[in-house]
DNA sequence: AGATCATTTAACCAAATGGTTGACTCTTTT
DNA sequence: AAAAGAGTCAACCATTTGGTTAAATGATCT
C-alpha cells in the first residue's frame, strides 16, 4: 500500500521519537555495521535492537543488505532530508534565514 | 526534574510524530488561537485536542497564555530549532551542504 | 445567584510500544 | 553431520497512546 507523506513523517518522527533510536543512527552514519556490532554497546537485548532497526527500516531511515549469514546496515538519509523539509517551513520563526544562502548556492553551481 | 537533551528530544520528535498535532502546529504558527479555534476543523472531541496541546507544551512546541476564560495558543519554535539542529548533522549524506551558505551569511553580516 | 461558555480532568477502552525469554531459521565452521 | 553464530519471530508483559464521554472548574454574561 502507498503511504501518504503525513504517513511517512508519522513513522520518521516516531522512529527518531527515541534516544536508542537516534543513537544507532549515528552509529550506522560513522560506519556500516551487522546487527550484532550495533547492539554491543546497548544493555538491551538483541532482539530489541532488532524490533528498533525494523522501526528504523520502516521509516526509510536505515538499509539492510544481507550478506552471507550477517546484515550490513546502513544509513539512508532520504528520510532525514524528508523531516528536515519539514521543519525547514518554520525556520522563518527562529531566523536567520537560510534563503538567501540556498539562492547563493544555486547560483554558484551553475 | 531538568531534562536531558535526549530527553526533550524525546518528547519534541515524539509531539512531531502525530499529522493531528503537526497540522495544529501549522495553524498556530498561521495565527494565535484559542482552543476551541484549534479543535474546530478536526473531527476529534475537544477533550482529544487538548491532550494534543498538552503533548505540545511538554515539548515546548507552543505555549498557552491564559486570558480570562480562554487561552491563546502560539507556536514556540525553540524546540523544532533544536530538532532541525540535531538533523542538522545529517545533512552530510545528502548534500547539498549548507556550510558554505553560513559562511557566506556570516561574511555577510559583518 | 444562576446560566453559559471555555477548557481540563477523570475514568475508561483498544491498540501500539518497548522490553523480555525461548524457539526457530539460515549460514558458516569444525 | 553436528555445533556455533547471526538474526528473526512468537508469545508474553507493563506502560503509553489516542480516543471517547461525563463530570468538574473557572470566568463571563444576564
Amino acid at each position: 500500500m502507498v503511504k501518504s507523506q503525513a504517513q511517512r513523517l508519522d513513522l520518521i518522527f516516531h522512529a527518531l521519537s527515541d534516544s536508542t533510536r537516534r543513537a544507532i543512527l549515528y552509529d550506522v552514519s560513522k560506519k556500516d555495521k551487522t546487527v550484532s556490532e550495533i547492539a554491543k554497546p546497548y544493555k538491551i537485548s538483541l532482539a530489541a535492537v532488532s524490533k528498533h532497526l525494523t522501526v528504523l527500516e520502516k521509516a526509510k531511515l536505515i538499509e539492510r543488505k544481507k550478506q552471507g549469514s550477517f546484515q550490513i546496515v546502513s544509513l539512508n538519509a532520504e528520510s532525514l532530508k524528508s523531516a528536515e523539509e519539514w521543519i525547514l517551513y518554520y525556520q522563518q520563526f527562529w531566523g536567520p534565514r537560510l534563503d538567501a544562502l540556498k539562492d547563493f548556492l544555486e547560483k554558484r553551481q551553475k
